[in-house]
DNA sequence: CCACTGTACGTAATCGTTTACCTCTGAACG
DNA sequence: CGTTCAGAGGTAAACGATTACGTACAGTGG
């Protein structure tokens, strides 16, 4: 493959007229650049990012640690994340951990050897004391979704409070008094904040907490099924289900289906994060979306920030709002509920 | 940061024998290695992939293009790819085209100044003319999911007639007649392939092809949707779909839930691809699963049996077996379903 | 005519590894 | 005792860029 040194010997120059016509870094006489443009043409040269990595220690790259890209929400992120680096000239490494600790801790290994220049993580796992041979090593870090403590730790996190009291009192808005709640993880940050908006709204408009209405998952549709089922089996049913994620209310949507029961009619369901599919679910699903574009842009800027050390020293979170987004799933009344509604009306007559 | 020199420094030996330690390339006695090993553990050393990839001309990274990591069959690849790199020390680095061919000649660029070993490439628009430079380069490439001609330029693909076929046969089988069919863009091998397993199915049951029961999508929900909603429109309707992939699928199920139709009792489903969330739809639904696992598996060693000059000088093709898989959207009869045509009857009835 | 300035470009060290060649030492052997 | 050989490990030249310095030359002002 053709070097620079092939270059400048065509064109009958030295390497560092042909490196700077390369990068614009000193003025370069026109007949020069173009005697160097025409060889790099002939010889098709393109210039190893390699060497130029080894040589100027930055190697443009950022490593992305998500638990596992096939679920749509860490999937959107992978997406968003690698337009917004591509917009700075940066490519990224796709690292799946699988929920593995094992797996993650051989990712940061593996992340230091290549010298990414930043790293995105979305770890319930990881915590500060692993990142600090990173940010010993120089290399920022930057925690999505999960907030952590740690100086100079950066988060971009959704306000998980917010957000759950929104569809907390959306769902009490449409009538709803017994709201099954499938949660997270209980002891993950998230979870706590998510339940507060949830108990916050509750409170706010004389509905009594019932234990009996959370069950937790793993934010699977198997776990979001199981759950339903447990809350639908309850002496006194809930009406709503808020699921702590789309694919969980995906699940609690299969269970209600399953005992013959509909949504919104019987049991209106709301999920959260605003997944693309929810609005293609039967019925399209109300969510809580996370405006994920807008969240990895402003990672990626905290990431280069520092990257540049434009950054103060201090860790800094960000915290985005929420957006309620309401369909079929919880609304009432639509064309179709109407008339399934008769429908299941027909059916009680007929038991 | 530490390097190779500090190290060999600290434990009194040469760089040689560092690296040797390093990569088990020569016999280093007990002593050598335990002191250069102590002095790694002491300066946290952490070797320097770039400065190794220049000098051995090899970044252990391989370029992995796909349309839109977000579409959950593609999200699959990237996964089962990522796995399969790393089991060979290979890291994947992540391009979305977003379906956009500019976008994808900028990767390719990309890629080679990155130098990484191999490609893998999603793409309907890049053809082998595009690839050619890559190849001069000596870096390989594999196609997935759509085949390509040239030399040495291998692919990876699902049997896409035998797929189509059997997803006809199954709602033959089920005792359909009018099977409508939701096709992708028309030009490319896949859909002719698939179009004339369709085909055949129907030609061995003595059924008539129409051509009124064949529309085209682009693999998104909404032309799912659109697609199915011109099929019902037809005087004489079908009563199953034949979906060229699980999203189109998913828009076709919407468009008969709207029309207050019901799946599988009115119109059954079938989709294409077996991408996770069929399991999840209300009702589950019935799909040719395309074994991405094993493909990718088979699609990183053909690359890998390349990098390391091990495979023939023609282009190989590995065609992989599809799966049928039987969920409620096309079976009748199951107790949910039973119940749902009593109720329909009834419905005919009131009309 | 000299000193100075600015323009254009070349020289060579450097980034951190790997590895082809050497060198050294001590044991074995005839 | 000289030769050979194996074992252990060192030296230094790459890999292909960037960039701090140095140099040559033309123009300008005093």
């Amino acid at each position: 493959m053709a070097t620079i040194r092939d270059v400048a010997q065509l064109a009958g120059v030295s390497t560092a007229t042909v490196s700077h016509v390369l990068n614009g870094t000193r003025v370069v006489s026109d007949v020069a650049r173009d005697r160097v443009l025409e060889a790099m043409e002939e010889l098709h040269y393109q210039p190893n990012a390699v060497a130029r990595s080894l040589r100027v220690s930055a190697t443009l790259t950022i490593g992305l640690i998500v638990p596992d890209v096939e679920i749509p929400f860490f999937a959107r992120v992978a997406h968003c994340m690698e337009i917004a680096a591509n917009e700075a000239g940066y490519s990224i490494i796709l690292c799946n951990s699988d929920w593995s600790f094992k797996q993650e801790l051989r990712y940061l290994d593996n992340l230091v050897a290549r010298r990414v220049d930043g790293l995105i993580c979305i770890s319930l796992l990881l915590t500060a004391e692993h990142i600090a041979p990173l940010l010993k090593r120089n290399i920022p870090v930057v925690w999505f979704e999960q907030k952590r403590s740690g100086r100079l730790i950066d988060s971009v996190i959704i306000d998980n409070f917010k957000g759950a009291y929104q569809a907390t009192l959306h769902l009490i808005t449409q009538g709803h008094r017994r709201i099954g709640c499938i949660t997270g993880l209980s002891h993950s940050l998230l979870s706590i904040d998510r339940l507060a908006g949830y108990r916050q709204a509750l409170q706010e408009h004389g509905i009594a907490f019932d234990e009996q209405l959370i069950c937790s998952g793993d934010y699977t549709p198997p776990t979001g099924l199981s759950g339903a089922k447990q809350l639908l089996n309850l002496s006194e049913p809930p009406t709503a289900i808020f699921a702590y994620n789309d694919m969980m209310a995906l699940g609690a949507m299969q269970a209600i289906n399953e005992r013959g029961l509909r949504v919104p009619d019987d049991v209106a369901v709301i999920g959260f994060d605003g997944i693309a599919l929810t609005e293609h679910t039967c019925p399209p699903l109300s969510t809580v979306e996370q405006p994920i574009p807008e969240m990895s842009k402003i990672t990626m800027n905290m990431l280069l920030d520092r990257i540049n050390n434009r950054a103060p020293y201090e860790s800094r979170t960000v915290v985005v709002e929420p957006h309620l987004i309401c369909r079929s799933s919880t609304l009432g009344f639509t064309a179709t509920t109407q008339q399934r509604r008769s429908n299941s009306s027909l059916e009680v007559a007929l038991v």
